[in-house]
Order: structure tokens, then C-alpha cells, then sequence
DNA sequence: TATTGTTATACTCTATAACTATA
DNA sequence: TATAGTTATAGAGTATAACAATA
């Protein structure tokens, strides 16, 4: 082992407590759980979603609805909710704010009178799909560390997990 | 194909609009992106983790605290904070709910007068090491359709998304 | 002048209870 | 009696601005 230089104040840029130091805490417990490394990723991706999603004004759970409606047209609010896991009063508002926007229209449903259809305006499909882009696109950015057979086996391994 | 009985109501049992058909929903499009995988998982996970813990009355960023101060005694706020991305402000009354519990003290840092050491009491580290064990297991059930490989290999591909 | 820790506060997200109208 | 949708509300979780003490 090399001798080690004298971290006297000539030496050192008398670094504040936090200088750098982080790289040398102690995380081996937490990172060897997929829990805290799934949720880390998922908030990475999620805050440059937040980033570049802001052009299309449209949340994470916004966006989800929104891509949702645009391959299954009709679908009631329960089925929205079941389907990505939402509550159904908070969908309520969400779905509010999507209409009064012009995305997309509440009608009737033509066998139960007490769900409604939810399906989207042209220009709802036509932000679904613009947007459905740039988050592919921004997928691929914010996972560049990963090759496409790498992003592939992710999404597996995921799944086997919530499925 | 065999012919389909007819969907009269005397064979089926009427179901009611979202029956089943949440299966038949197509959600191929979000299921291609890793993070809507990735928040699924990481929301499973922590289902679980919330259901177990309250053994322990820990919350997820709470045990995430513990265990880090455990294996790092004297972490000062600002090395927890950066380490798991908090904001100092919402770590402050996390760390008094710690300390009002008896599980770590706060004591000036020997050469900055602004920053404060957190140590485990022998209480807080027992919790820690208790909690750990527990954790340990709840993500070995939470991912019980993993193998112990495919578990390795996700953890590596997360790490590789945020680091 | 920059950093640590803190207060106060606001905003978002999620969860619960109760109601209505329809089935 | 159960379900779809809704309202109102409460509780977490997270974010910003501003301040005092210290570096």
C-alpha cells in the first residue's frame, strides 16, 4: 500500500462535512432489496418524465389514462381504475380535467345506465399519441445505461414481480 | 373453432360491465415501458412492506433512516439526506419522531458547530437489525416468483437505471 | 459567501366514509 | 343486495421560501 499524503490544511481543501464523502456511506443493506432499488429507478424515470412530459401538460397518471383510452375505447372508469390501480374518487377529478380540456367525453353507457364510456376526442387521440412517442423516447434517454436486451429483461423481471 | 354459446341470459350470469373483461384490456403499450413496470413493482413491494412493518411501526423512509444510520453511526442530516434523496425539511420531523422514540440521538458534530451527529441508542440498533431480518424476508415473499438469480440480475438492472 | 439545520407552509398524491342512481 | 360513479374530506408524502447559526 502506497503511503498516504498527510491531510494536513496545505493539503486538503479543508472539504465541509458533506464534501464528498457520500460515496463512501455504507448502502449495501438497502441496495441488495429490489424494493429500494425499484423505487429509485421508478422516481429516476419518473423525474424526467415530469421534465420533458411538462411540453404536453400531462402527469404521469394522466398520461397512463390517456394511453389507455386510446387502445381501449369505451372503457368505464372502473375498469380504468382497476387497470392502473386508482381509487375511484380520485380518478374523478382527473377525468374531469381531461374533459374540460377537450381530450375526452363522458358518454352513456348504452347497457348500464349508471356507468359512463370514456372515450377520447380526436385531439385526445392525437396527444396520446404525440405524447406516447415522446415517452418512448424519453424511456430509452433516462435508461441509456441499459442495452435493448437489457431494457427487455427489466420489464420481465418486473413483471414477475407485481403480476 | 367450436361454436360459442350463445351469450343469452339464461347461460351467462349476467355479469355486470367490468366483470372480467379487465383481462381483455390492452395495456401493451405501458407494459413496454420500464417505468411503469418499475413503479408497479416498487408499489407491490411496498404494499407488502407496509403490511408487515407496522409490527415495527416503521414506514419505508423511516426503516430506510434506520438501517442506513445503523451501518453509518454519526451520519449528520445533510449525508441522509443526499444519500436517499430527502428533502432536508422532511427529514426533520422524521428524525424527532426517531429520537421521541428512543431510537437515535442527535449529538453536536465534534469539528462543525452547525451539524448534528445521529447515532442509534443500543434500542434503535436492535430495531434496525430486527427490522432488517424482517424486510430481508418480506422481499423474499414480495418477489417469490423470482429465483434467487433473476432476483440478483433485477436488482443489478434497477441500480444500473439510477446510479 | 456558502452550508447545516430548521420553521412554516403549500402542493400533490392517496385513502376513507358516505351518498345517489341504477342493476 | 351489490355496483358505478360521485362528493367531501382526511392523511401521507413531497416541495419551496426564508431564517439563524456556523463555516
Amino acid at each position: 500500500m502506497p503511503p498516504r499524503l498527510r491531510p494536513t490544511k496545505a493539503h486538503v481543501a479543508r472539504p465541509t462535512i458533506a464534501a464528498d464523502l457520500t460515496e463512501e456511506i455504507d448502502v449495501s443493506f438497502l441496495r441488495s432489496q429490489v424494493g429500494y432499488n425499484a423505487r429509485r429507478a421508478a422516481l429516476h424515470i419518473i423525474g424526467v418524465f415530469m421534465g420533458r412530459m411538462q411540453e404536453y401538460e400531462l402527469k404521469v397518471v394522466e398520461f397512463s389514462v390517456l394511453s389507455l383510452l386510446a387502445h381501449n375505447p369505451g372503457l368505464t372508469s372502473r375498469h380504468v381504475c382497476a387497470t392502473l390501480s386508482i381509487m375511484p374518487p380520485n380518478l374523478v377529478g382527473l377525468v374531469a380535467s381531461l374533459e374540460k380540456r377537450g381530450l375526452l367525453e363522458r358518454r352513456p353507457h348504452p347497457s348500464d345506465g349508471r356507468a359512463m364510456g370514456l372515450h377520447l376526442t380526436p385531439a385526445g387521440l392525437a396527444l396520446a399519441q404525440e405524447s406516447e412517442q415522446a415517452v418512448a423516447q424519453l424511456e430509452i434517454d433516462a435508461t441509456a445505461k441499459l442495452s435493448a436486451s437489457e431494457r427487455k429483461t427489466l420489464i420481465r423481471l418486473l413483471q414477475k414481480v407485481y403480476d
